[in-house]
DNA sequence: GTCTATAATTCGATAGAC
DNA sequence: GTCTATCGAATTATAGAC
């Protein structure tokens, strides 16, 4: 009994977090209102701060996202633009997850706490994946560079939506970045 | 006696503009109050609604800016990239004038309206400038990707504040995403 | 666990005196 | 042209019934 009510509030729980990633997404931390979500997960806003005490510790939660790198560890370099480049954008591309990772990049614009989430992520996972496969010398040399023209195809392809970044097959925009990829880790 | 008033009108309504850029810059459109405007060009709140109308017709203001880039027409290939990342850069280094670019690029990430300016303002003047240097054909090519590469870099730097790429001079930091831009003019 | 009702702020915008 | 006072709407968050 005390096992239904308690999947049952799981449910509620990750319904207003699904929720909740999608209008932070799309309009970022102040037009989302806590009455938007919790009509768009069909419950009463007041469940919403019942669950996750505030609107901000709401947000805090739904920051909490993965790059997922996997590890690059022994990749041959001649390999390591295609990989970084498919794996960097698969979180964005990937749409069964609803704008969790375009959120950290829309938010980070404009709220501090967001931008603080994306840089530690960004240290953490981009910065240490890059060490595993060039070792600590040529990953400081390189990361900041790569991580400057990843987030620039991330940012003009998923935020701004310009053109023609934002129309081309994900295959087809790879293509086009890879000779700068390839270039950065050979001047660095 | 009328041109006395004209003239302090004047400058009461580039104050006004002044600290909306400031604000909007800062905290976006949303967290940035009329009042803390006001407060910041030292008016009373109600005058801002009587210079410009509404909050939104403000915003309009504060987002026409130029990237002010030079005609590229003639320059040689090989000073393109230097070209092109110095002069791109400029309005963001420029601190004399009070963010009123990092303004698009911070709001266009959650403002449809801003997004729209910015993608309009790099359709005409920066795609436009590159067609002089390069021709219709390979400005085309290209565009895309320098575009994506200098906002990445842009967004890095000025929005995000992402280190190593936050820090650097910008001599340094022009050097480190050189090799990259001349690639992209190479393959395009 | 969930919902109704509402308190407490805060904001954009207006009316009108000076 | 500028300021005081305030309206009306929207928001987060809480109290308490069921």
């Amino acid at each position: 009994m005390a096992q239904l009510l308690t999947r049952r509030s799981q449910r509620t729980r990750e319904a207003i977090l699904r929720a909740a990633r999608m209008h932070f997404a799309a309009d970022g931390y102040q037009r989302s209102t806590i009455r938007a979500i919790a009509a768009t997960a069909s419950i009463d806003p007041s469940l919403v701060i019942r669950y996750f005490g505030s609107k901000e510790r709401l947000f805090d939660a739904s920051l909490d996202v993965d790059l997922e790198l996997p590890d690059l560890t022994g990749t041959p370099e001649e390999l390591l633009p295609q990989a970084l480049i498919t794996h960097f954008l698969a979180p964005w591309e990937n749409d069964s997850d609803e704008g969790s990772m375009r959120l950290l990049l829309r938010c980070a614009a404009t709220n501090e706490r967001a931008a603080e989430h994306l840089r530690q992520m960004l240290h953490e996972q981009f910065t240490d994946s890059l060490r595993g496969a060039l070792g600590a010398e040529r990953a400081a040399a390189c990361g900041g560079v790569l991580a400057a023209q990843l987030l620039g195809v991330a940012y003009t392809r998923y935020v701004l939506r310009l053109r023609p970044i934002a129309d081309l097959p994900v295959a087809a925009l790879a293509e086009l970045v890879l000779p700068s990829l390839r270039t950065v880790l050979a001047s660095g």
